[in-house]
DNA sequence: TTAATTTGTTAGACTTATCTAACTTTATAT
DNA sequence: ATATAAAGTTAGATAAGTCTAACAAATTAA
């Protein structure tokens, strides 16, 4: 059974894979705030173990043992952060933090127990999918707001990156998922968008918030 | 900030110490199956935190400071099983080893929440108190049913020992807390009780039954 | 195509938690 | 009071996970 440390390793050698196939050590050690010696002494275990394939000065690249692995601690983290946000009440700014610890939690049934109380979601609170057990996840096509034009009409369905500070600024917004805006005006020197939701109109959101906004067009 | 390693010696320490003031390393070494050595220099460790006095060759007291973190462990594990068991359905014999892995979590105000919503409980659901964040806990004196005579009618409020061998042997018989007995007969040969409950009567159970069952008299 | 930069590796050291074997001190029993 | 047993300590070793300093290989830029 690999160790928190491991698993968030493995976690992170998932992440990194979703970016780029081959991953560098030093995108690892950066990752997990470790040195290249200490990711590197990992890899030499993880490689050991069948979690990844390397060879000296190549690339590493993550093994579908990996991926299994992975994705198992994902969907823990996952359905903890579902869980804490709708049976416990937890924000979903608050909910990251506290599935860091819960998704190393042992005890399988805890989690398939979670699922069953939830009703079987597909996401997490911020719109990411929850793989089920074998790895498999739907990997949606959403477009960020950020790449449409005026006039479209979307509808949120997930956050690129979800940080507590942007989620608290979503927050002060109200800006949920399934908000549904449309778009009335896109200011091309700055790349702010003018947006309506909920039936307020002209709210200005900046480019860096429209780039994390993952939409769907209704 | 201590290791999960350390929060179990922590509270290893604070279960012995209730049993018996003075704490032998033998005893913590058993309790936790690790080598007198280990122990040894688990102890140094506390020592030097302020978390037990010792020194060469005398025995181990706990001190405030420990209790008071043993308290912090014991209040997260048991209202793990009480989240568990009242809110997630899971049966009274599943619900410690889950908690021997949540009790480690660090965030707080997962404990808090449970704790509101469960409606700030005094008991796990064994029967055995929770403390609150001062780790103080009410320690009421049941009696165990072995102690009682024929005729007594009592009301089952904890249990001495929760294993769950112990625990599946209980819902075979369907006792539970709150369960109300009236003690029929007492063979002096065995120890063992005959007694009724729930409007059945002439069921057996064994001394060693009897001595883990803490009742309150009606 | 050489030089500079980035990336990866080695070597050596530290910390935490564990062990066994051997020894010392304290307690118990004859 | 002495011998035996139990409890505690020391010494030396191991494994996991981490670091820094120094060096080697690969990539990128001039
Ligand atoms: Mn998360
Ligand atoms: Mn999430
Ligand atoms: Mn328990
Ligand atoms: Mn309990």
């Amino acid at each position: 059974m690999a160790s928190n440390i491991k698993e968030n390793y493995i976690k992170a050698l998932f992440y990194l894979h979703q970016k780029n196939e081959e991953i560098s050590l030093s995108a690892l050690g950066e990752e997990l705030q470790v040195s290249k010696p200490t990711a590197n002494d990992m890899i030499k275990k993880l490689k050991a173990e069948g979690i990844v394939v390397s060879e000296k000065y190549k690339p590493i690249r993550i093994t579908a043992e990996g991926k299994r692995q992975a994705a198992s601690v994902i969907r823990k983290h996952r359905l903890s952060e579902m869980f804490l946000a709708q049976i416990m009440k937890f924000g979903w700014e608050e909910v990251h933090e506290i599935a860091e610890e819960l998704e190393h939690i042992k005890t399988e049934k805890l989690f398939d127990r979670m699922d069953d109380i939830l009703g079987f979601p597909t996401t997490d609170p911020h719109g990411s999918p929850i793989p089920d057990k074998d790895g498999n996840f739907n990997k949606p096509d959403y477009k960020r707001l950020s790449q449409l034009p005026v006039g479209s009409v979307v509808i949120i369905k997930a956050l690129r990156e979800s940080s507590a500070d942007f989620l608290q600024y979503l927050n002060k917004k109200s800006i949920k998922l399934n908000t549904k805006i449309t778009i009335e005006h896109i200011e091309r020197f700055d790349g702010s968008y003018t947006v309506s939701y909920d039936g307020i109109s002209g709210v200005v959101l900046g480019k860096s918030v429209c780039d994390r906004l993952l939409v769907k067009l209704v």
